[in-house]
DNA sequence: TGAATTGTTATCGT
DNA sequence: AACGATAACAATTC
């Protein structure tokens, strides 16, 4: 499930191999992950150079030398790496490019939840996407203003992509524990301090992720070890970190949901949740 | 076996 | 009408 610092990494891992190569051919037999489809997706990026490789919100994106731009998905089990010519090839690959270095690039995806997509015009294309929350843009003024306008839940507020981007089920719950904030909170409901720790708590637990490369939950992405630092994501009935309370799970928003219930405790019932009639 | 996972879309209620 | 909540869906692993 490569969240915002899981598809940093890759970036970062994958930049030095694919800049400045160019694409010699493209494969997929996956029709539905490739849009608008797999055939205009070769003919866009074959023959093109790779001149930068870069990342908006949970998308990777190819900056191609003369004909657009190539946006990866990686959904939730997506992975994207580059194999030498001698490695074993791995399980469920979706799509290759070759490279003209002798080098192929592959998606491989269990799940086929990933996309991948050649535009034209990149900032029409994630014109739906909202603010890098790692961007200077990203200030405690522009959240409190952007909670004020709301009703929703927090939790189901910050999983959407459309007002910040790249934050994934984990670093939501991570950064409500750090600010010491209950999912179920109205958003419109937090005061000048929780906004202002709230917002500090996004940018440091995906400060920190990047910097350890990651969370390594299962298959789906490996190699990272902030993990080991996660305080209550995939932690339920572990003794909280700060208080030793049991990290209590629940379902908020279809999503599973991990908190402390000492650290972050319940909104008062007055119009956080619709009131129950008979 | 079912729970878990992301993002999109449809639908219903207020 | 706009917003928010909810469910379904794509597909597979453990």
């Amino acid at each position: 499930m490569p969240e915002l610092p899981e598809v940093e990494t890759i970036v970062r891992r994958l930049r030095s191999s694919v800049m400045g190569r160019r694409i010699v051919a493209f494969h997929s037999r996956c029709a539905k992950q490739a849009r608008p489809n797999v055939a205009a997706v070769r003919r866009a990026v074959v023959g093109q150079t790779i001149a930068q490789l870069g990342r908006r919100g949970k998308y990777i994106v190819f900056y191609l030398e003369h004909s657009g731009f190539l946006l990866v998905h990686l959904g939730m089990s997506g992975r994207l790496g580059v194999l030498s010519n001698d490695d074993q090839s791995p399980r469920h690959v979706r799509a290759s490019w070759e490279l003209d270095d002798g080098n192929r690039l592959l998606l491989s995806d269990a799940r086929k939840f990933g996309r991948i997509e050649h535009v034209a015009d990149l900032a029409a294309a994630t014109a739906g996407l909202g603010i890098e929350p790692l961007s200077s843009a990203f200030t405690a003024a522009w959240l409190a203003a952007e909670l004020r306008k709301r009703s929703r839940q927090l939790k189901p507020l910050l999983l959407d992509q459309s007002l910040i981007a790249g934050l994934g089920n984990i670093y939501v719950d991570e950064s409500l524990f750090r600010a010491g904030v209950h999912p179920l909170t109205r958003c419109d409901r937090l005061d000048r301090r929780q906004t202002a720790a709230l917002h500090r708590a996004i940018r440091e637990v995906l400060r920190e992720a990047i910097r350890y490369e990651g969370t390594s939950f299962d298959w789906a992405y490996r190699g990272g070890r902030m993990q080991a630092r996660l305080k209550v994501y995939g932690r339920a009935g572990e003794p909280c970190r700060r208080c030793r309370t049991p990290i209590a799970y629940l379902r908020v928003s279809q999503r599973g949901t991990h908190i402390c219930p000492r650290c972050q405790p319940a909104p008062r019932s007055d119009r956080t949740e619709p009131a129950e009639q008979p």
